[in-house]
DNA sequence: TATGAATGAGACTTCATTCAT
DNA sequence: GATGAATGAAGTCTCATTCAT
């Protein structure tokens, strides 16, 4: 029997799929036939819609960066609180790297691997707005004396750093201190404020 | 022309080469004629002294796993002030993954292929003796006030995460904010005191 | 030009070059490339089909003895007279040898190689089936007083080896008596009365 | 500690344990590290002393086929009864051949693999005069009436079926009746009164 | 004599990709 | 759209052989 989608579903089946196994499992080197089978598709269909295996990569990785782009910026630009923005950021990102975890590594060995990555994280005009504001909005904190004094820069490498080494490290840290899945777990949620304790002062 | 080694040199200049390669370099699937050509040896050399490529690798990250532990067991186990032990752990940590920034990319993907890892980070007997005298340097810190209540497991992986991810997202980071080389080495000499003031209170 | 079978057809090809490689030419190390060159296909289609060379090796010398046990068994448990069956093994026999003289040779190797082997000579239904009509039949002719006493299996081993022996060792009994190709076969043609002048009386 | 032999000692060891490996356990494909590793010598010593595989290979063929040779012309050309002879014969190739079980195999798959063979089982000049003898002797017994009519060469084929077929193909006759080492080696010894009683009328 | 080190050739196998249907 | 068949390139590994000591 030969199924026939239209509106694109094997399509976006495969897109999903090949997320799924990449950026969720983490299988770096997986094959088309894996992405394939993980999907229930004929590998040759994965070369009718997307020519290569390295720009299936490639589409994906950017799909996955601009969903999470654009939910930051939601974040980021709207008129919460800085230190609520900051909470509710690391709800978010803790969040997206529990649904891909592998996807920081992802970016960080494809970046290497091409010297002129051919995504962006950002694209310039979001990057442009979402700076200013949050550059202000840190500043102003600085002031009231909520945060100590600090380049925007470290701010958000110190915030990223403390959010997302721990998921990517999970394997590392579950083995370290001897933790179980449903520990682990209990391990990330109680970092929420030990994070938030940190970067803001009493 | 036949070059010959006594002594283990050639044995030990692949090994070196397989750790340039795949934890300096972070080229994942590195052929053993990628690591032979570096070396400038035959491919099948490779397979003279490590029978296979998976040995070899295991082999290297081994070694580069002790050669780190040993140190850290040093900093930990060292009769020195806790600040000052915290200090020079972020000194040899950052100074560690600066040599080899992949690592612990390596060490995550490989937990995750193999359920069961065959390497360890610490050894059973070094790791008891230093969380022993970690966790009460912690304790004795915490009652001097001089760093906020907080378990001992949630402290080392703040301090891993503020201390790795800047080096593991390097390529992410560099990205975002725009640093050059020189100036990346800049952001990330700041940081060691930014560290140490997240953690230590005034 | 890429030329494209339904029906199995290049599988069966494939199948067929291998059992002539092996079998008829006698070739035990056969590579995979000489099996490909000989079908006129690709290599890797040869993986693609038996995914080892070790499947397909198996899988045709399974092939080979059932084709041959499922004839022996229509021989033996037909109602004709004993000498009459006989007479036929013998034919069957011959010509089998004719066509894969050195399957025998592969037989022996593979049992010596895996001390259980994966293949079966006999099913064990069909052999349980033969022997009992067979060790009847014998009986009857040994009381009738056509053949000399004798235990079924040394019977059916004098009558194997008189068979196939001369098939397996053609080219030392070739060279021996500097017989050439036709006059081996005229030679091997004699046998057949011979062998039976042998086992029956008079 | 380096052993150092006079009088050939290591050269002999070698090719016994190569006729070892390869004629007693049926070793085809033993690898030159599998010889040397038998012996208990340097791989790089089988190519000192004997040059190629290939060489080693010949010149062990060749050795173990003289030494069966030279006991043969022995029998044939004494002076004992025909049948005294034939019996010899009988309990010399079988203990022969349960000494190298696979000396055949490898005769029939060498002869086969280059059109000329190197090696010759009997030189021309023993050849010649057994030849002669043998014929006189057998036409002597047929005239006699202990033997059927029959051409010396069909007679010599038969006897080296009987006596060779069961030692080659051990694995599949063991298997066939389900016969234990011990059990064979009973059912071997039987055979030689059969096979007597096979070829000389009573 | 004897050996560890080194090498080139070649075997098996996998994979992304293409083609014909 | 979808698929089985086919292919070329490349990767891992083994082996016989040679070399320097």
């Amino acid at each position: 029997m030969v199924k026939r989608h239209k509106d694109k579903l094997t399509e976006k089946l495969i897109k999903e799929t090949a997320k799924e196994v990449f950026f969720a499992q983490g299988k770096f080197h997986a094959t088309t036939q894996e992405i394939a089978t993980e999907a229930k598709v004929n590998r040759a269909l994965i070369h009718y819609y997307f020519r290569t295996r390295e720009q299936l990569f490639e589409l994906v990785l950017q799909d996955a960066l601009d969903s999470f782009a654009s939910r930051l910026v939601e974040v980021i630009s709207s008129e919460d609180p800085f230190k609520a923005k900051v909470s509710t950021f690391i709800e978010m990102f803790t969040e997206a790297t529990v649904k891909y975890p592998y996807l920081d590594v992802f970016i960080v060995t494809e970046i290497n691997r091409n010297e002129n990555p051919k995504f962006k994280i950002l694209s310039p005009e979001l990057e442009g707005k979402m700076k200013e504001k949050f550059v202000a909005d840190l500043a102003k904190e600085i002031e009231k004396g909520t945060i100590d004094p600090i380049s925007p820069s470290q701010f958000i490498v110190n915030l990223l750093s403390l959010c997302s080494y721990p998921l990517l490290a999970k394997p590392i840290i579950a083995n370290m201190f001897g933790l179980k899945q449903r520990e682990y777990k209990a391990f990330l949620k109680e970092r929420h404020e030990i994070i938030l304790k940190l970067i803001f002062k009493s």
